[in-house]
DNA sequence: CTACCAAGTGATAATATTTATCATTAAGAA
DNA sequence: TTCTTAATGATAAATATTATCACTTGGTAG
């Protein structure tokens, strides 16, 4: 893989955030540094460093989010409204290791939670 | 809600199968028992049973796909093959009660492990 | 049993998201 | 500097989902 100007702008756009941009989103970020930049080319390198493992993909209502965060971290999905939090917890990251998966290896990041945020439940309540 | 001959059919389909089909694949196997019925009634009421609770909706490559499976269990999701396959574990359902998640309340089925299955390790060595 | 109302349907069109193609540009080694 | 090929950007195409609306049907009230 060669070095590329653009991609080492947007691993940087989701380096410096704690937001899971889509891809619009980082597109939109990255035309503030590289104006003209296609949007072809901030798909070909999310899913190039997505498969290097730099970054997460986390599919959320029908579209794509990336998360730039390499710290050993899981997430919390919103049903609701969507929104996806991190979620650190050294506790699960090490019982975690010892569970049996039936062959199946999971991710380092890649657990994902699925269920209502604390400001929906609010909104409800 | 109301009663309706389609979708009663769409949540036998999914009842009956231990897969996880995407909306196209409902609508071919319902075209089997309803002819001529239409696509947009497959989404509207995998959305609304979803809504509901009656199956689990999982974003899997850009595309939704059902479980029909209301046993508390979880899914685990190959990032190499795409495939999803059902996760039980009664130990790993008990400890996530006690669980301290931030005041985000997680469905019942709703965790889902990202990494390489089974399969896809044997292929690669 | 019949009339009525609203939920549900199906046909169609529109939107959103992602992928494919290909001539041009640029990284970086010879 | 030259050469090879990865990477880019413009464009078009494919895929997945949602919106609209006239028509149908479930189910209740008269």
């Amino acid at each position: 893989m060669r070095y590329s100007f653009q991609r080492e702008h947007i691993l940087q756009i989701l380096r410096n955030s704690t937001e899971h941009y889509s891809v619009e989103q980082v597109h939109k970020e990255l035309l503030k540094e590289i104006p003209n930049v296609s949007l072809m080319t901030v798909y070909r390198n999310l899913t190039l460093l997505a498969k290097k493992g730099d970054i997460i993909p986390l599919h959320i209502n029908n579209a794509v989010h990336y998360c730039g965060d390499v710290n050993p971290h899981y997430h919390l999905e919103c049903l609701n409204c969507g929104e996806v939090s991190d979620f650190y917890n050294s506790e699960l990251l090490t019982k975690n290791k010892f569970l049996d998966y039936n062959d199946f290896s999971p991710a380092r990041n890649g657990i994902l939670f699925r269920g209502i945020c604390s400001d929906c439940k609010e909104a409800e309540a």
